[in-house]
DNA sequence: ATATATTGCCTGCCTAGACAGTAATTAGCA
DNA sequence: TGCTAATTACTGTCTAGGCAGGCAATATAT
């Protein structure tokens, strides 16, 4: 048995848990890209279409909390998606300072198209891979998600 | 026993494979952008010094082939790079088409300094995992990167 | 030996995020 | 009531990627 005196000897980059989730991150995302652009939208676009058709979201605020993106990012993707047409900027009455969103027909017909295609997507790129290997990953993920880690 | 006729009516982006690693990803290269921080270099750079460093990788070419990074990419971190003074651009003299890749005084200093750094984050990120639960989800993510999803 | 293909690097322009800072509006409290 | 906090959305400027296309240099095939 031996022990690693110095493990920083040992290190490689490529070995590493965030090279390794940075590298799977880019292949899932590029091809849910592909899947999605006969749609016209990309991957981090169509997440928004959805998560506003659910009903559980209004604003961009709303939507950069739950995703953990700054209202600076969340503005520009609107304004991507409004350029696209799916949804509109609606300025609340009753609180001048937010805008609600809303998807028009174009985008609610989107969102109907959306999860299938987000279904099958998944699926082709997890087909190596049993039901419980895939909620396993999800596990850990969440777990890594819930905990909170001291910024420092 | 309850069989699912139409998964796509319990479909919620939130809870995507796609969507958990997206924000995994995110929260640890943000995680690390803070701790190498203090050394004026991102995640993302640190990466590319140490690979440097390891003598496998010689040209950006190389580089964006392990990384799966298109050339253009890899130009523009070159460029920061450079800019940094961590590495250099040296012509080859053997085939005129490529630079070679070579780190400075101060590129070798921060190599030096950069694993520790990534260990020590790493650890703090993963602190409620054991030894076992990293290995694992670092197999299931090398599982889906050697899969070959076919494109479409 | 020369036309063709490949490779390496580059520029231009795009999405997607980050941070800092600003203006307008609302909320909260002395 | 009126001052301060907090919140929402925005602009500017940055990193990090993508794709398309282009030029120069080398390899390959006829």
């Amino acid at each position: 048995m031996t022990t690693i005196k110095n493990p920083a000897l040992q290190f490689t980059a490529e070995n590493t848990v965030g090279y390794l989730l940075g590298r799977a991150r880019t292949k899932l995302s590029k091809s849910l890209d592909v899947a999605l652009a006969r749609h016209d939208i990309t991957n981090a676009q169509g997440r928004i279409v959805l998560m506003l058709a659910s009903g559980n979201y209004a604003t961009a605020a709303d939507l950069g909390r739950e995703l953990y993106i700054d209202s600076a990012s969340m503005t520009r993707m609107i304004d991507r998606l409004e350029k696209r047409g799916v949804i509109e900027r609606v300025r609340s009455q009753q609180d001048r300072r937010v805008t609600r969103l809303e998807l028009t027909d174009d985008g609610n017909a989107l969102a109907a198209l959306l999860p299938v295609e987000y279904i099958s997507a998944l699926d082709r790129n997890f087909a190596d891979f049993k039901a419980d290997e895939v909620e396993l990953l999800k596990t850990l993920l969440r777990k890594y998600l819930d905990s909170n880690t001291d910024p420092i």
